[in-house]
DNA sequence: CGGTGGCGTAGACACTGTCTACGCCGGATG
DNA sequence: CATCCGGCGTAGACAGTGTCTACGCCACCG
């Protein structure tokens, strides 16, 4: 559990480094290996293939995301629609606060998609998700949870990228994200009682 | 008006079918050359850079996918909500039909910003958007129409991108966008009338 | 007829990911 | 103790990329 000591550990975590740091852009296999003092031969030891390290990476990423929400969801109250609240709002914090590890992670042109692939990596989260969906709806509700809670992820997951982009703040001027997650909440989960 | 026959334009529409065929991957600079049939240097004449020729292509992209939604707008029923729908169905089919065009048009780290960016191009049918909306609340609405717009606008497009990586079909179970589109459009416009 | 500018060619450079052969070194084995 | 051997990192090569530069060609215009 404690950081791996080894190569592998520390190019991952020079690659989150320089992903921080310079962009998804600079995430070159011979720069992780020069930040790391090795030749640039090295990491294909521990990763076969570009596309293997920067999954690594992702990962990682997925890891930081579950982080922050367990947190999120500790400091939160126990009404499941302000959970729901402190877990979206964790999500689109981490999309901001960590830009290119955000991109990357949904890059699924460049991670593979073999043994635990990074497809399945958001996948607890959303099982998340789903239970606290169906609290907010107690009683059978005229859609199953997992649809609710989908087009939920789906609206949360396209306002993160839509803020990074600026496109929300050019199209209707508004620089908070608030308004838009208390409209995507109280749509789907009906107004805050 | 007419296809741009000067290397310009067969680049970018070489560009296009590269993107078709073998995904933004394989969308070089020397490729798209050598598929037009000129020597690797002459893009430079027309495209200073590589960003700016995939900066092409992605317009492209946005008046294709212009194009289908005023076509499917033209087909749909004049009902307000309707019109929505038919709009929502045009981008997500376009999403998967145009799995490559789509994912380079929302690459701003690879699309020029400057001059007529790409940031812009997704604008006016934001605006069309907006209008509808306006239209399915007649009356002075609890929310801005534009937050409501884009709010929409997210899960429109977080949903297409889920669905193209075959996430909500892993989460949920459910191949078809269908439920989840309707479980969108109730949400943010109400129950369908 | 001569110049000139638009346009494409061709070569170079630094950089990338991948492959291969080669050393080093520590621990197991006879 | 001597010897092998396998894990691990080095170093060089190769094809491919984007960008830059110098160079031809050729139509057009004074």
């Amino acid at each position: 559990m404690e950081p791996d000591q080894g190569l592998r550990g520390r190019l991952v975590r020079a690659g989150v480094e320089l992903l921080r740091e310079q962009g998804s852009s600079a995430l070159t296999l011979r720069e992780t290996a020069r930040r790391v003092g090795v030749s640039h031969g090295a990491p294909r030891r521990w990763f076969p293939t570009h596309l293997s390290l920067l999954s690594a990476i992702a990962r990682e990423g997925f890891a930081d995301l579950a982080g922050r929400i367990d947190a999120a969801l500790a400091a939160a109250p126990p009404q499941p629609r302000a959970r729901v609240a402190a877990l979206a709002g964790a999500y689109i914090d981490f999309a901001a606060a960590e830009r290119g590890m955000f991109e990357l992670m949904f890059r699924h042109d460049l991670l593979e998609s073999g043994y635990l692939g990074l497809r399945e990596a958001g996948l607890p989260l959303f099982r998340l998700l789903v239970g606290l969906v169906a609290q907010c709806h107690p009683e059978p509700a005229d859609r199953p949870a997992e649809v609710t809670a989908g087009a939920l992820w789906a609206a949360l997951h396209g306002m993160a990228e839509l803020r990074n982009w600026g496109s929300l703040q050019l199209a209707t001027g508004a620089s908070a994200p608030a308004p838009f997650l208390d409209a995507i909440l109280t749509a789907h989960l009906g107004a805050d009682t």
